[in-house]
DNA sequence: ACTTTAGTTCGATGATCATCGAACTAAGAA
DNA sequence: TTCTTAGTTCGATGATCATCGAACTAAAGT
């Protein structure tokens, strides 16, 4: 049997929500319910800049969150539709 | 900010849902409403025995599968409860 | 014109991953 | 008791991953 290409989307997306940081930037883009900044989410997780940045670029890539650029400024937010069908169940803490 | 042990859990399930192979083992499960043998899904995808016994080894560990063993055969099937909540977003082509 | 601010890109590194064949185990069949 | 069947475990391998600091870019502030 031949690799669906539909799993090889949706594996795609299971691997970016694979990494608890990434969950957890998902978490505070959540609860901010505004935009932020990559500072902002950077600021409360002990990562490097650069590091942050690699993890919004696969968070992107996915259409997880959306981007807005201003000036040297780039705004994070979260794509809540790509959320709304599974949202409760990694974020059944809040 | 440290790192939220649910999230670590969550990151966990979703790893093992971040292969495309493992992805379709859970269809095939799904889909043959009974338990099947190692074998029977094995030979549906085109890898090796070794390679199979490692995916459906990491399924179980999160508790996606359930195993039945009997003799030297097993019997996988898939454990609903743990599919439940968020089934419908990667089994949505059934 | 310099400096700070915000973020990206670039190696490098150590870790984990998916895959295989080969060797192994355990049970049923001949 | 020997042979086959069903699955596991064990290196080995090449690939991808998360992380960092350093160097870079581009814009704003002084």
């Amino acid at each position: 049997m031949k690799i669906d290409k539909k799993d090889i989307q949706r594996a795609e997306i299971f691997k970016v929500l694979s990494d608890p940081n990434r969950l957890q930037m998902i978490r505070i883009l959540y609860q901010a319910h505004r935009e932020l900044t990559c500072g902002e989410v950077g600021e409360k997780l002990d990562l490097s800049k650069s590091t942050v940045s690699y993890h919004f670029k696969k968070l992107r890539k996915v259409g997880l969150t959306n981007t807005r650029k201003e000036a040297q400024i780039k705004y994070l937010s979260i794509n809540m539709d790509a959320f709304t069908e599974f949202l409760p169940f990694f974020l059944d803490t809040l």
